[in-house]
DNA sequence: CCGAACTCATTGGACATCCCAACGATAGGG
DNA sequence: CCCTATCGTTGGGATGTCCAATGAGTTCGG
């Protein structure tokens, strides 16, 4: 007999959503050597990668809320990682850009998220990490066409 | 060339976030229809199998804090989804046991979260959703041999 | 040129999750 | 009969996600 615990448990759903909080959490133990949070690191390394941006184009392309941007842009000025200076041409903007501090910061905590990354996958030989990135690209890839 | 942005949104960590975010939300605005939430769900899916059961028995089983059991008990009440009675043999626990109408909810839900479930995975063969189950298993169990 | 509609950054609040700490009532072992 | 532990509950705080609204600024149609 199959209870309806089981039925949940058993569920793709609830598996992933279980291993992803435990991904989370060890990546976030790890950068945090580096003070920084999961969304913090996430937004420099968006930052690096887009050159001056905006608040706006940053929320769009990690599908951050705007309130939550704002926040995470103050922690990462305060400490020195970005600078917002504003846009001569339109004023509503911020530009936002990495300093070399942030560039810093952000390679470091790029080896930790990586090393925190194969201890999550340890258990699985190479040829199923790869198996597991895969169909996760599938299913991630599958519903935004635009990302 | 290689982004910091890119070695990001490529890690698994990553990967698995946004997958387990995707389902999450699936799963959440399907059984939406009756009215649960998804640690509703899960309580009532926990009373339902070990049948009248303490409210602590309930948190370590699901890992929630005992706060929040009094919460969720307390509105799967007011709908009418579970019953709490004093344990006659140990007057401080509340046996929690789920009604008729429980039953037939969680019956309901199930088959919602199953459809939400095989909706994320539509993009794989059947044999594709096997490993990624298979996989995501030994990345869960791997940790906790108490569960 | 002007107003309507939009975008930008920011603020406010609603909720869920997680952690820590207490409390009165109750149970069990020494 | 104490001492310790557990049970349900209440309280507070930290964090993360989401939706609504505001004032400043921009764009576009008429």
């Amino acid at each position: 007999m199959t209870t309806d615990l089981q039925r949940i448990q058993g569920l793709p759903t609830w598996l992933i959503g279980r291993v992803a909080a435990r991904g989370r959490g060890m990546v976030a133990d790890a950068i945090a050597a580096e003070g920084l949070k999961l969304m913090h690191h996430a937004v420099l390394a968006a930052t690096a990668e887009y050159g001056p941006v905006t608040q706006a184009d940053l929320g769009r392309r990690l599908a951050v809320d705007p309130k939550d941007m704002v926040g995470i842009l103050n922690h990462l000025q305060e400490q020195g990682l970005v600078l917002r200076a504003p846009d001569p041409f339109d004023r509503r903007k911020n530009a936002v850009t990495v300093t070399p501090e942030g560039a810093a910061v952000l390679s470091r905590c790029g080896t930790l998220a990586e090393a925190a990354n194969a201890e999550l996958l340890a258990p699985l030989t190479p040829d199923e990490r790869e198996q597991l990135i895969a169909l996760l690209n599938r299913l991630h890839k599958a519903p935004e066409s635009l990302d």
